[in-house]
DNA sequence: AACAAATACGTGTATATACACGTATTATAA
DNA sequence: TTATAATACGTGTATATACACGTATTTGTT
């Protein structure tokens, strides 16, 4: 569907303010197709995040904020993912020997399980949904950072 | 700033994947940029989106369902975002003669006096932060259309 | 050593998101 | 015309986002 037609708007500033919109309308879309396929888990999109930067350092453990500054959304509170994480019991935390004021998260079986399990069906969508090929996504990655470039 | 920086993750499943993710994190960076300006104006990024769907039918009267079918989120919740609007007195809430089920929203001055403020700055702000020309958009705009090209 | 600053986490509050459900009203059909 | 379905909105709940602030711990300075 075109941009037009999904927010019903067709007078745009110029190329470069609709690009905004389209990265913000995509990404709306690419959040809620992951969500509708992570629902079967009981995890949400956030949720699934976490599970998965853990995941890249297991079986080593990661303090809050390591897993906070290599999250997508980074202001996103992340004590309480973890909270909800740790009532499911896919994680387990504790208090850093090293430095007491750290809070140490590890990935538990069931975390490593349901993560896997959750991962083979979300590359499958994104296979499916995202129609592009691999030389159009490295054309896309490329307008994208430079899009960023002024990033602070 | 490269993806690979802003997430500190150097492996993707291949150039698809990693465009998921440099999407979902561009979005959410524009999102902030764009936040930290409205918030001068005592704007969400939510409740701005609903003043500019507004002023696109000004001075004409749009209905509950008809604001939230334009939005760039389409499940964001319309009526509390409403409610906070209307508290503000930027917009005015009544019952449609025609159709009694129908809410109809019209801007009030004040609302559009703000949405003119706060659009001269997120317009400017947008033109400094995205570093893209005319051409570029236009190949992100289609690129971005691509990736959708499967949307039901 | 004592104190100040920085750090790491957690919490509180307002708003937004996602989804289910309830109610009033209108449209449709038997 | 009466019953049923569809529509439009609002509300309730759990989770997430954004931001400010508090507390414990560590680091750095004098």
């Amino acid at each position: 569907m075109k941009l037009e037609q999904a927010i019903q708007s067709t007078k745009f500033k110029n190329e470069v303010h609709k690009a905004g919109l389209n990265i913000l309308y995509t990404a709306w879309w690419l959040k809620t197709v992951m969500s509708r396929e992570l629902k079967e888990f009981g995890l949400t999109h956030e949720q699934y995040n976490v599970l998965r930067i853990l995941k890249g350092k297991y079986p080593d453990q990661m303090c809050v904020r390591d897993i906070a500054c290599r999250m997508i959304e980074k202001s996103s509170n992340v004590p309480r993912i973890i909270d909800r994480l740790e009532i499911k019991k896919l994680v387990k935390r504790s208090t850093s020997a090293l430095d007491k004021r750290e809070t140490v998260i590890t990935l538990t079986q069931a975390g490593i399980t349901i993560l896997e399990a959750s991962t083979v069906v979300l590359n499958r969508v994104m296979d499916e949904m995202m129609l592009v090929n691999e030389t159009e996504a490295l054309d896309l990655n490329n307008l994208l950072e430079k899009v960023r470039s002024n990033e602070e």
